[in-house]
DNA sequence: GGATTGACCGGAA
DNA sequence: GTTCCGGCCAATC
């Protein structure tokens, strides 16, 4: 009763509403797909992905952060060996280089789209 | 309250 | 193909 939440209740501390947006999004990211940090702002109505950069790196380990790439393909500087592990793990497209994702193939274009596979 | 940082983006050299 | 600069928004100090 009296007690109120405390700040571990659930994850790192309280999520705004922009950070829970986020979360909520990149988790609907199916495995073997990727999402740039700008297509999920601009899925959120706004146009800044280093917002989402930023907001993930304090409450994405809930999701599947590794999911989201850069606009290249690179994966998230500082967690680039967790992320390739991840990718080659799930079978997603990746480049010859095999340190970047292949967007060409593996872009999912969010929530409303099956699969976007041409 | 303000100022700085940050798992970024897009264009230009 | 790579490298550099300014700008965007949210979270943090």
């Amino acid at each position: 009763m009296g007690r109120q939440r405390k700040p571990d209740e659930t994850q790192v501390g309280l999520p705004s509403e922009f950070a829970e947006q986020v979360l909520d999004l990149v988790s609907l990211i199916p495995a073997g797909r990727v999402m740039t940090y700008g297509q999920v702002a601009d899925h959120l109505g706004s146009a800044a992905a280093r917002a989402v950069g930023t907001t993930m790196a304090r409450y994405g380990s809930s999701v599947p952060w590794h999911r989201v790439v850069r606009s290249d393909g690179q994966l998230p500087a500082g967690h680039e060996v967790e992320a390739l592990a991840r990718h080659r793990r799930e079978g997603t497209a990746m480049r010859p280089d095999g340190v970047r994702v292949d967007l060409d193939r593996a872009r999912w274009l969010g929530p409303t789209q099956s699969d976007g596979s041409p």
